[in-house]
DNA sequence: TAGATTGTTAATCGATTAACAATC
DNA sequence: TAGATTGTTAATCGATTAACAATC
């Protein structure tokens, strides 16, 4: 979606120091036209003075709303293994107002193991877990062959999104309002469009 | 791109052992209208036979020819942290006929020591390497401060296509071709369809 | 031949772009 | 007031859907 990079841009802007920016300049920091900048800010609201444009540091604020940037966000990690653990470990989530809450695995030789600062939990605890503590992300870091059961676990335990890490892509119920696009079917772009 | 999902749903027919389609059921498989099936299927030819519908197998195997999805690739991982680590022992690679060539790290302590069945070479050496092994795609598993760095080493190097795993979105030269959805953007995505 | 279903043309819809009145 | 730039309306473009002749 276009906001968001509106949004990066606006960050970078305002960390550059800029105070004021036009739909042009903005227009000119990707792709698209002045004309279509203004059409998308507009159908949110009135960021923008005639005359003026848009106050960098006000803009930057109210995209960041829309987007539901500054809320915290509460997520489970499924697999332990490498990734799962890389993930884990990362500072990507963190950084983002991702907070990881737990992380699971059904291979009772890593339940109790510890990953930073969690300790790996043991599968069959997974959907009470995103329950009591509200879950709302579920990041799955299985194998190919376990994704799909962990996603529709999920999704019945409460989960409202998902992240795939698995190198399979997933059919997802739906109630599920977002999943990432998966690794599979990025590498299955990236052959169409190299040819 | 709708091709790709056509394709997974076609496969899954063919495993399944189905022998014809019609629009309409592909259609019921996915979200689109039959018409919309149609049109995207005889932009790249007439595969169906009037009154019959497609052949399954026949279908399947254009489709993976139209996407390039026989074709073999030779991809580098750019940092052999936990990250690039898990993704070099992945099995979602070579499955798809991307073929991990080489792992690169600019710690030198880490430098020669094996990864699977490759050894982490220095950073240094990547620009040849990429021209002389014809890398057609780079996985950037570094740090978010590295990230950006090493998308413009990549570009310049040669490399078609960036799969990004750093937890910052990039900005890629033109003569890149594909870049995967970066994890942010994802988390972005998800932010705003959340609410 | 009758029934089915494609490939394609025409109609519709939505999104992008152009243009301009509003207004700082 | 003159110059600039928004928000919005009108024009254009492209993509989706509907419809149907072609044909198995």
């Amino acid at each position: 979606m276009r906001l968001s990079v509106y949004s990066r841009l606006l960050q970078r802007l305002e960390d550059e120091g800029a105070v004021k920016v036009s739909s042009q300049e903005i227009a000119e920091g990707m792709d698209g036209s002045s004309a279509q900048v203004r059409k998308d800010l507009a159908y949110f609201g009135e960021f923008g003075t005639r005359g003026v444009g848009y106050d960098v540091r006000l803009l930057n604020r109210s995209l960041k709303k829309i987007l539901g940037l500054e809320k915290n966000r509460s997520v489970v990690i499924v697999g332990a293994g490498r990734l799962g653990t890389a993930l884990t470990l990362y500072n990507g989530f963190e950084r983002r107002g991702f907070q990881i809450k737990g992380i699971f695995d059904q291979d009772m030789s890593k339940v109790g193991t510890r990953v930073g600062a969690l300790t790996v939990s043991p599968m069959y605890k997974l959907n009470e877990f995103i329950k009591t503590d509200q879950i709302q992300i579920g990041v799955v870091a299985v194998s190919a062959a376990a994704a799909q059961e962990i996603a529709d676990l999920l999704g019945r335990a409460g989960v409202r999104a998902i992240l795939n890490f698995a190198p399979r892509p997933l059919t997802v119920p739906p109630e599920i309002k977002y999943r990432s696009v998966d690794l599979a079917v990025n590498m299955e772009m990236l052959s169409f469009y190299m040819g």
